[in-house]
DNA sequence: ACAATTATTAACCGCGCGGTTAACGTGGGT
DNA sequence: ACCCACGTTAACCGCGCGGTTAATAATTGT
């Protein structure tokens, strides 16, 4: 690694933006501490950035990019595609943190738009064809649908503070996400229209219940 | 009102605190800001509440008394309860901002805890109650009903960008609210024992369909 | 060898923050 | 009439922010 390496210094700046960003909101972030973190001088982030604000562009634009290649690995069924993003989004807890901030983000219009929409299509073409294959009810529309399935996932690992009060745990101890599996596989049978996916549905579940495993099946959209 | 009225004063700071909070968050809020909204010389929200995270405290305080009296009038019907914690959260976005301002926070353990765990315990109890009735599944959890419930009816609320991707509506607006409602009633019977809900759920949405209103049964829990 | 270009650095700037100081009205008790 | 505790005010303070300047070290072309 050569002393004069722009674009390590790139990536070191992008994972310590990133890390930053996520703690304390594209606001809230202090560049001093992007540079900090990242073992760099606090100059080379506007050298490379030209501004806070395009750093902060830049560490969406990957971060939109990687949640869409784990969208594209979404599981064909109903209860196994609900634990998969369920997992997933447990793991990744920097990008719960950013939905956060987006959510919060009053003004200054969208960043990384074109990502942003990209990522939503893949997740849309998904629930329509759930519709289409009769895996999901039909007179309900898909943009319901994933508002819907998102909020059974996403909420109780956004709103780790309710959960606890709910439950008592904390939204990643293994416990909470063992309940919390099973009842994604209890209802993905309730809500589905009662074709393929209701019959997958006595999953097993990591919380011992006696459940057989969700069958995946991949690829192959009509 | 007489120049040296400190109850008035302090109501004029809570009110201003409480905006200010919910749109820039405890860190972000600048007092500031909060005197020049409340039109009060800076110098009295330390005098009132000794400084900006007492304000906050004080600001929660009365914030979660007042979402527990909203819990409190829960009607008895899951859909039309769903549809009611929906409404009301759609009419307060300053309650949802603070949400996720709490979510967001790391250090500083809990603000209010009592006011806090009353609420959830009323909302746990009606979880209870809906189980015993036959009203919800009994196999599952109350915590995870009640995750499960306000993951439904708060995330649009709380994620108002993903529902513009999604519908291409905001999530303030009169068409996103109708549909939601709809699915709201028709998820809660779907959902539902079969007992009593089951029966109500062909309920009215705004949307103008043809449906029956559900009916209210408040009071007298056994 | 050396100039030109690119990458990196320390030091600096103006501004706005949370919180404080000290002084100044105001009004009820006597 | 006067006091004095309470409510209110303008002005101030040290600090840390996003962003910039100007000088310097490494790399490349010739």
């Amino acid at each position: 690694m050569r002393a004069h390496d722009l674009e390590t210094t790139r990536k070191k700046i992008l994972r310590a933006a990133l890390a930053e960003f996520s703690a304390n909101g594209p606001q809230g972030a202090r560049t001093a501490a992007i540079a900090r973190r990242a073992g760099v001088n606090k100059r080379m982030l506007f050298y490379c950035f030209g501004s806070k604000a395009g750093l902060y562009r830049e560490v969406l634009r990957h971060k939109l990019a990687q949640r869409a290649s784990i969208m594209e690995s979404t599981p064909e069924d109903l209860g196994s595609a609900l634990v998969h993003w369920f997992d997933n989004a447990a793991r990744d807890p920097v990008w719960i943190r950013l939905l956060h901030w987006e959510a919060l983000a009053t003004g200054g219009g969208t960043v990384a738009a074109e990502e942003r929409r990209k990522l939503f299509d893949q997740a849309l073409a998904i629930f329509r064809r759930w519709i289409e294959r009769g895996s999901l009810e039909k007179e309900v529309d898909p943009a319901q649908w994933m508002i819907s399935m998102l909020g059974l996932t996403i909420f109780p690992l956004a709103f780790p503070h309710i959960v606890r009060l709910a439950t008592g745990l904390a939204s990643d101890d293994a416990a909470f996400k063992a309940e919390r599996h099973e009842f994604l596989r209890w209802i993905a049978g309730r809500i589905g229209g009662g074709a393929i996916t209701a019959n997958a549905v006595a999953g097993e579940s990591e919380a011992g219940t006696a459940h057989a495993s969700a069958a995946r099946v991949d690829g192959a959209n009509p």
